[in-house]
DNA sequence: TTGGAAAGTCAACAAGGCTGACATAAAATA
DNA sequence: TATTTTATGTCAGCCTTGTTGACTTTCCAA
């Protein structure tokens, strides 16, 4: 209230801390967080799969030849959970699992080629709408969205995000 | 990839919108929104509400009087759905629901003290991790956070939003 | 060599989404 | 006035994706 309308925040004075401001950025990331989600959710429908198989095959994308376990941290679920999800995929034909050759207890997780089409759709979808508000607000915007991201995980999340975010493959 | 490693996003050139970049933003949103829910998710499990009754207390406290359609609409969720989390918010005696005056098919919706009290202790929790964030972030990163924010939306819940942020009361 | 830890699997349960069908009351309209 | 539409609530049943508990296989260290 009492907040003059100019930009999308104000965010020149000290301002940028008052209870109302945060509220306004909860909201923001509640909103936000449904847009981010919504064009892979309308893909995953039209393939009886779900948002943890969208995640899964991001991660198993993302670092290629991970362990169940690697997975399930990255994730933050139950191994339990993450079983249900993968056993599906393997059935499908989208993920490959090898048994480890230095510890056979180890499970290390592939997209087969029907997975990688699969993510490749996915995160085609979901790097459009990425790269349409990346464009809309520009790079000064872009570059504050994600010091602000960072700064909200969990620290421990926050080393596990960075550590992915230059490294691997 | 070949990326020198300066700051947070480099920021400065196109390369922003590389797929790379924009991959290292959808991680960072995924991230963030599990940093971002996991202090009122703790509170809430010691109360044995889940996230939906959050957000129906969040909202109800947001706009007090608020009728169960604009509710769900707000939320994006089923009546069915909405009515399960707050059929058990009222028989707690969090949330009141009051017949309407002008129009008596509508139910108008309130939070009680107590109701008030856990809306208070949650989002304290949640502000507090976001001023922590905001902090150190600076306000300039703030005002870009949120640009990108909005420009995730789907542009009708960017209307929505968008009148939440000044109006009302 | 044996006992514990680690990785993964199976089973069962709970929360919270969803659809469909139906009831009621009130409002709007023909 | 009679009919239709709107707002809400409720029952039943389904699905996804979390959870815990119990179990097997494998590895490693005492």
């Amino acid at each position: 209230m009492a907040e003059g309308g100019s930009g999308a925040t104000g965010g020149e004075s000290l301002l940028f801390l008052t209870d109302e401001q945060l509220r306004k950025g909860i909201e923001a990331m509640f909103f936000a967080y449904r847009g981010f989600t919504a064009d892979p959710d309308r893909i995953l429908a039209t393939h009886d799969y779900g948002r943890a198989h969208h995640r899964a095959v991001h991660f198993i994308h993302r670092s290629p030849g991970t362990t169940v376990n690697n997975l399930l941290t990255t994730l933050g679920v139950t191994k339990q959970s993450l079983n249900r999800v993968l056993r599906l995929l393997i059935e499908d034909g989208l993920v490959e699992s090898r048994v480890g050759k230095t510890d056979k207890r180890e499970r290390h997780l592939f997209l087969t080629t029907p997975g990688s089409d699969l993510e490749k759709t996915l995160s085609e979808a979901q790097r459009g709408r990425m790269r349409a508000a990346y464009r809309a607000a520009g790079p000064v915007a872009v570059a504050g969205f994600r010091q602000v991201l960072e700064a909200m995980m969990d620290p421990e999340l926050r080393r596990q995000f960075q550590s992915l975010k230059d490294g691997a493959a």
